[in-house]
DNA sequence: ACTTTGACCTGTGCGC
DNA sequence: TGCGCACAGGTCAAAG
């Protein structure tokens, strides 16, 4: 489910949690997620103590202290939830027989006492892998920049965009371009740069190779949208110990996304939401004020 | 080399 | 109420 701002704000609410703290035991409910778990992953993460949690693109990474990093992806309903003494209650997916809680650590933290860390995935599009060197790692070495980092910015992105006949929707899908987009936020990047997701990515891109002003534009955007859901996602935090991180996935009120037939949001504007497929995938938009490249 | 499609899973919500 | 179908925020392999 989560994108960049979910994801980031569920490092957030790990963080303070588990650095510092030493793993006393891992109990892996079932052999696989999308892939399988590593063989030897509960005996690396045992007695060791996490250095930090970072994150990368959509990938939350788990340093520890024997050197090595825990990769942890969502997919689309991975979540992570704190139990602190007492029997852990169950995510909102856990409602049917069976339960989906595939991977609980046993951790004690020098300020925070004995908890348990849950994952439950109910589509299990999530996996989990642990690395020695994630700078070597085929899943982020071929990631692109963050977005909000300076290595993104509008040059950049027109060099990447430059000739390709793709909708500007898919290109930004693509974690190869910009690492940590997905369909939702995509949507509404988009959105509020006026530019129609059937674009043909390189046509906002001159005849010289720099940037028409829609993709000055939609740079902006992409910053300003996510740091807004960041933001957002860090005031749900504060529950983040009691809740399972899900809540804040949602908490954040989309301006395009699934509001099909609705009038739009922006200003002056008497257009209606459409959607349309594109790749497989849903695309909302206004018809009215987003535009193609002039 | 490029793009699109199907596959992986389970759950939910809608129309009939 | 039940049933079937479409759809869901991600990614990868395979097919075009």
């Amino acid at each position: 489910m989560p994108e960049l701002p979910e994801v980031e704000t569920v490092r957030r609410g790990l963080a303070p949690y588990l650095t510092g703290a030493r793993i006393a035991a891992v109990a892996l409910n079932r052999a696989d997620l999308r892939f399988a778990f590593p063989a030897d992953l509960a005996t690396a993460l045992v007695g060791e103590t996490v250095t930090g949690v970072g994150r990368r693109a959509k990938y939350l990474l788990i340093a520890l202290s024997s050197g090595e990093t825990v990769l942890s992806h969502l997919g689309m309903t991975g979540a992570y939830r704190f139990a602190f003494g007492g029997p852990a209650e169950p995510t909102r997916h856990h409602r049917v027989p069976g339960g989906h809680d595939h991977m609980v650590w046993s951790l004690v933290h020098p300020d925070h006492g004995a908890f348990d860390l849950i994952y439950s995935d109910t589509r299990r599009f999530g996996f989990i892998d642990l690395l020695s060197d994630p700078a070597e790692n085929p899943y982020l070495a071929g990631l692109g920049p963050e977005p909000l980092s300076n290595a993104f910015d509008a040059p950049y992105l027109a060099a990447r965009l430059a000739g390709r006949k793709a909708p500007i929707k898919t290109a930004l899908l693509d974690q190869r371009i910009i690492a940590g987009l997905g369909n939702i936020y995509v949507c509404e990047v988009l959105y509020r740069a006026h530019i129609l997701p059937t674009v043909p990515a390189g046509d906002l891109v001159a005849g010289d190779g720099r940037p028409k002003p829609p993709l000055e534009d939609l740079v902006a955007a992409i910053r300003a949208v996510l740091a807004e859901a960041i933001a957002a996602g860090g005031s749900t935090l504060r529950d983040f110990r009691a809740a399972d991180g899900e809540r804040g996935y949602f908490q954040h009120s989309f301006t395009v996304y699934d509001r099909e037939g609705e009038p739009c949001l922006t200003p002056g504007c008497r257009g209606t939401i459409a959607r349309i497929v594109q790749s497989g995938r849903s695309s909302f938009f206004c018809p009215v004020c987003q535009k193609s490249a002039e």
